[in-house]
DNA sequence: TTCATGGTTCGACCGTATCCAAACTATTTG
DNA sequence: CAAATAGTTTGGATACGGTCGAACCATGAA
């Protein structure tokens, strides 16, 4: 049985613990050193190297060497989309684990998934979106209306760029954290830049999350808010 | 880093070859004895027996006793896509291999991806319903137009029904194989029914094989086929 | 009840993947 | 050129996971 090799070969690939956290740690879509990916994974340089040898000639890493750094990194979104579902059924499987840390709720709160946002304001961007219209959802697959069309222009989208690139211009993702979905694909890289662009949200370097700037939550509510409704992302609440 | 120890743990159990090939050999949606499954997987009876508990609790797979056989089954369709992602960049960066053998011919031609039609009659038939209007695309999403709904009541689709179940009527998969979209999700489900109940296609008991009858490819292609086109599924072509 | 079949548990064996220390290579800086 | 930083390679110790034979439970048939 072919299938099954295949099968097993990334997920061996994939379950080591220090394969994984280095994975996991790669899913920003940025690129890291050997030494930093080391640390992330708490073992030393040698095991790293190691390892990154059989994620790399597994097909799972790029490498990418400048000066006397080699900066590893995911080797495109289909790997990165591939984590983020494992992650997905590993997070509705496996919620046996104690009540999650601060990190974790940040990371739950908003994050990006390789290259947009996910998490909960991800998730309140969809929902919002297609409220409002923006976005008309049959299923569960997007598809950009008219108004919704003039929106993004007016955000500093380019449609029309995007459509031309052979990525998909609108997907969805399911979320791990929330169970929902968020806005994937080129618009959803779009809008993660714009975002930024905006210095609404601020990137937390060397992890996933993704922070906002105090007047960027509130225009960002603002943008999501629909006829007077409450705001959806709220302060950072410490729930139990 | 919880992250990479949530995906290492159900890498680690896809990771290994004989789990592996019981995962593959439960992607047609089926369910199977333990003993058929230590066939299918190689290993005798206690050993399959373990790694049976470990994917149980492990949460990929699912028991249901019936009289003194115990058959087992993925748990959900987030688990069977999340298998057939897995398999999706295995196929992309694993074409290293020798030329897939007869079998892989067929499985190539037409399989059961858990519950809906995929390979090359998946993909073909995904996309003679966007070429005759039926779904329409943006990015590479789809969406049921007013011409796709009729179609789909003729062909005997309760369309109305799917909308009212939990599950999207409406995906994409990504393909392994072909490395296009076909047609998932509720609809494909109720598709691959459809092309059953209408005995134009069989599915290969203990495979993930679909075949067609010859009336049923003739009536498949006839189904595709637009204004006078050449017919996407031909014959049992054994290419090199 | 007894027998047979389908599965699981136990114990022991074996292989292999992981790990680190130390040695080695390469690239930049002084 | 020498020193320092970044990374890979080698070798050997360790441990964990897979594997099977045999014994053990459970369910259905005789």
């Amino acid at each position: 049985m072919k299938a099954g090799t295949d099968l097993s070969q990334i997920g061996s690939l994939v379950g080591d613990p220090a394969r994984a956290n280095m994975l996991a740690a790669l899913m920003n879509g940025g690129a890291l050193t050997a030494s930093e990916l080391a640390l992330e994974a708490g073992v030393t340089l040698p095991t790293a190297s190691a390892h990154l040898a059989k994620l790399t000639d597994g097909g799972l890493m790029r490498l990418t060497r400048q000066g006397r750094n080699r900066y590893y990194a995911l080797t495109d979104h289909q790997v990165a989309e591939m984590l983020e579902t494992i992650m997905g059924v590993a997070a509705v499987l496996g919620p046996k684990k104690v009540l999650p840390g601060p990190r974790d709720t940040a990371m739950r709160e908003a994050r990006v998934c390789y290259d947009h946002l996910a998490g909960e304001a991800g998730v309140s961007m969809f929902e919002a979106f297609v409220v409002r219209g923006f976005l008309r959802v049959d299923g569960d697959v997007p598809d950009i209306t008219l108004a919704g069309a003039e929106f993004f222009a007016a955000f500093g989208v380019d449609l029309a760029a995007l459509r031309k690139k052979r990525r998909p211009v609108c997907r969805t993702c399911l979320d791990w954290s929330v169970r929902r979905a968020h806005l994937a694909g080129g618009l959803g890289a779009a809008m993660l830049e714009g975002l930024i662009a905006k210095a609404w949200v601020r990137r937390d370097k060397a992890s996933r999350i993704v922070r906002f700037t105090p007047q960027g939550r509130m225009a960002f509510n603002a943008m999501l808010r629909h006829k007077g409704e409450a705001p959806v992302v709220s302060g950072t609440e410490q729930g139990p």
